[in-house]
DNA sequence: CACCATAGAGACCCGTCACA
DNA sequence: TGTGACGGGTCTCTATGGTG
């Protein structure tokens, strides 16, 4: 018998209805989100349920919620229409549910009249909302597969405009007040999420990530600014454009910015958006510069573990390619490594990089620069350079968008790779997977 | 009179089906 | 995805009557 059940009763014009404690939280968010689209709503339940109810059971479910007054159906069905289109369901509370909410103080006893008398202004989300939602539920979906949640991490998760710090800013008009779509706030920081759809141009994107930077400035603390690119979640019809659309959004940060201390920009497809946010989210700090030399120094140790005895992997001491290469400055790189083989020898800078980090790309790209201008046009050739990203994971390298032009040769690589690097049919491979262009890669040798 | 055990009625839950 | 209908199963409420 569950005893954690919010028990009410019939009461004349309502069913009496039992909540369980994740309906109740389901009710919390749709409070935030004023109206949540039934396929999102069904994806609550089937998470919440893992995996064991979907379909017409969560449908009945609902009916069940509408016909006790905690759930109001919104639905976009016109009187006379000849033209079949499907119809587009959605749930916002009901008049139960809001007393409910504010039985439990998610607001005041005061606002229930307000709130009940302005719900039916709400409406079926739009696709910009829809997509914030969506993203919303697959964040939750890895939170639960994980035993977290908001509560245990001490996550909030607000609609924009009702942050504090959105608040105080847009107060002071010191600044064009920017209304981020959806706040994560963490106890570490503030992340801000912007779906892009891919409407605004580029200059408003700069724009908005001026903003951001001064907002920073003001903040006490750090601010994560993260676009997610692409409405459709699973699509692949949009992949290429959104990868291009990442592209040109990293690349409009010029290398010259100032950054606020503790901004950090994240764009990404919307299909990787879920993974990143979420390890944002649960994650405790940011990786500062040593960790990142420490990656980067992990794995020169496994690939020179790893490879065949023919190879070694070390790190450099060559003075020279050192000084010309190694700037202090935000941009610096984490390591530089020495490969050889019998035959060859190669130089690789490395850099940690993290997906949808427009830092890390940032970085990569000043690096190109650098190897071009101060080692292929001021040393003779004989001495091959090559730029090393490294990532944590080899999901995170295959999917991270660095639309880089291969002046130098540019490696991806990842630590997962290089800790098992024997594939299936046993021959170790010097793992090599090339930026061939912007936006193809290829596989070749490491030397 | 306060308290307890019990049993039946009704409320609610869940999954399934056909069909829109 | 939705609606409406079905039916078995569980839980709750309440009336009733016995007991110390």
């Amino acid at each position: 018998m569950r005893t954690d059940v919010l028990k009410l009763k019939e009461d004349g014009r309502f069913n009496g209805v039992h909540l369980t404690p994740e309906e109740l939280e389901l009710l919390q968010h749709l409070h935030e989100f004023k109206s949540i689209h039934a396929r999102n709503v069904h994806k609550y339940y089937e998470i919440t349920s893992n995996g064991r109810r979907k379909g017409n059971m969560v449908t009945n479910r609902l009916a069940k919620l509408v016909a006790s007054g905690i759930l109001f159906q919104v639905n976009d069905k016109e009187p006379k229409r000849e033209i079949f289109r499907p119809v587009n369901y959605a749930y916002r509370l009901g008049v139960r549910g809001i007393e409910v909410l504010a039985n439990r103080g998610v607001f005041s006893h005061d606002d229930i009249e307000s709130k009940k008398k302005y719900s039916y202004l709400v409406n079926i989300p739009t696709l910009h909302n829809m997509a914030i939602n969506s993203l919303f539920m697959e964040v939750y979906r890895l939170m639960w597969e994980r035993g977290e949640s908001f509560a245990l991490l001490n996550v909030r998760s607000n609609r924009g405009e009702n942050h504090e710090l959105i608040d105080s800013i847009s107060k002071g008009r010191e600044l064009q007040p920017i209304i981020p779509d959806w706040i994560y706030e963490t106890e570490q920081r503030i992340i801000c999420l912007e779906v892009d759809s891919g409407s605004q141009t580029l200059g408003t994107i700069e724009n908005k990530i001026a903003r951001y930077n001064l907002l920073a400035n003001k903040s006490s603390k750090p601010i994560t600014v993260f676009f997610s690119v692409g409405l459709l979640n699973g699509a692949d019809g949009e992949s290429r454009s959104r990868d291009r659309r990442v592209a040109s959004i990293k690349e409009t940060l010029k290398e010259s910015i100032e950054w606020a201390d503790g901004l950090e920009i994240i764009a990404t497809p919307s299909n990787r958006a879920p993974k990143i946010l979420h390890k944002l989210i649960s994650r405790q700090s940011a990786i500062g510069r040593l960790q990142m030399k420490n990656k980067a120094n992990q794995w020169i140790m496994h690939a020179n573990k790893n490879s065949p005895a023919e190879f070694t992997f070390s790190i450099s001491q060559n003075d020279l390619v050192s000084q010309k290469l190694t700037i202090e400055d935000q941009y610096d790189l984490d390591l530089l490594a020495e490969i050889r083989s019998p035959e060859n020898m190669k130089i690789g800078v490395l850099l940690f990089m993290e997906e949808g980090s427009l830092f890390s790309y940032q970085r990569a790209r000043a690096n190109v620069k650098r190897i071009v201008t101060r080692i292929y046009e001021t040393t003779n050739a004989s001495l091959k350079t090559s730029l090393f990203l490294i990532y944590e994971n080899a999901e995170a390298a295959a999917n991270d968008v660095v639309a880089l032009n291969p002046k130098c040769e540019i490696i991806i690589s990842s630590l997962d790779e290089v800790k098992a690097p024997t594939r299936e049919d046993g021959v170790y491979r010097p793992l090599a997977t090339k930026v061939a262009t912007p936006f193809t890669r290829s596989e070749g040798n490491i030397l």
